[in-house]
DNA sequence: ACCTGAACACCGTTCAAGT
DNA sequence: ACCTGAACACCGTTCAAGT
């Protein structure tokens, strides 16, 4: 394995364990059994190590939602099966989720990074496209009913990551919200 | 003005110029003309003291719901009237936005904060189960329902302020996307 | 090319001491 | 009670130097 890619996977092991704050240049250098100041031979800065991270989640997370698009099942299923492959992601890396939609810094960085953001939204498209064609989901234009789905999904998440509002029960848990959210937009067609 | 009180309006005010990173304690005492480490007098960490600016925002926040709440309006203009409320405070103090609804390590501090928290979501769910009683929300438990709405506001502020989910148009704007939501769940209950 | 050790400027936090 | 100066352990980042 390349240096580089050793950095990766080692700033990645440090998100899952210990979060951001624990993700330090020497931190990641000593696990990767390099000095304390050799990552600047592959990266840049700090943050284009944490972009890195992020390119390679986002490359996953497309290959996930190719894998579900060409499973053989209802398109609505599929739907599911698609945001459930994020908020899975969002349960077992937290800190690498925050990394993709939630960190400005990060955000910032043009480039590759913005480019597999974007192919991880397209075949999420792709999805939603097909429910749209099967008649489970409204007809508006495609990119604001998977936008307001995938804003849906992440507000929940990052609701419930900070333990905000649960004065009570009733939004238990994030898939029970998307799926009452689903349920109530499926109707709407047949009016 | 109290020393602490101060601090909070310092720590504010960095927050609004450079953001988060900006706000060191150093700079914070050095703004409200004492010494580097005399803000541990009066607060246990820095930490603690941003708890204090998002207590703070979070009673405005509680305020200006109340306030939406006893104009004499229709329920769902009431409704945009609210969310709008905080689709301008994150566009105007981004900053302080994540600290209120982002941010795991303000997130975790119980007490004060949480209770703040908890009294502004409880004035916004008053204007949700308005709504609900005018016959222009489905008629879903009201914490689901308010939690939704919140989520999907969240969620679109989240992913414009990070620039994900623009390929194209389609979902241009917060304040679109909330009303394309509005509408579809509207017709639900007619069916 | 890739790595190392030393150094710089910055932090949050602690502590002994002053008034 | 409230403040101060000095200090500690940590960072990200830079640089001259080695192989």
């Amino acid at each position: 394995m390349t240096t580089g890619k050793k950095l990766i996977v080692a700033a990645s092991a440090l998100l899952d364990s210990g979060g951001e704050e624990a993700v330090t240049l020497r931190a990641v250098a000593h696990a990767s059994g390099i000095s304390h100041n050799a990552p600047y031979k592959h990266f840049k800065s700090r943050d284009a190590l944490l972009a890195a991270v992020a390119t390679a989640d986002f490359v996953a997370l497309t290959e996930a939602f190719k894998a579900v698009h060409q499973r053989r099942a209802n398109a609505s299923g599929k739907l599911m099966q698609a945001l459930k492959v994020v908020v899975d992601f969002s349960v077992q890396h937290p800190a690498r989720y925050r990394l993709l939609f939630n960190d400005p810094a990060i955000a910032a960085q043009k480039g590759e990074l913005e480019q597999t953001a974007i192919a991880a939204f397209a075949e999420f498209l792709a999805i939603v496209m097909e429910c749209q064609a099967a008649g489970t989901l409204p007809d508006a234009p495609n990119t604001t009913i998977a936008g307001l789905l995938f804003a849906t999904m992440h507000g929940l998440i990052a609701l419930e990551a900070n333990g905000r509002m649960h004065p009570e029960k009733g939004l238990h848990g994030v898939e029970n919200g998307l799926e009452v959210l689903i349920q109530l937009l499926a109707p709407v067609i047949s009016s």
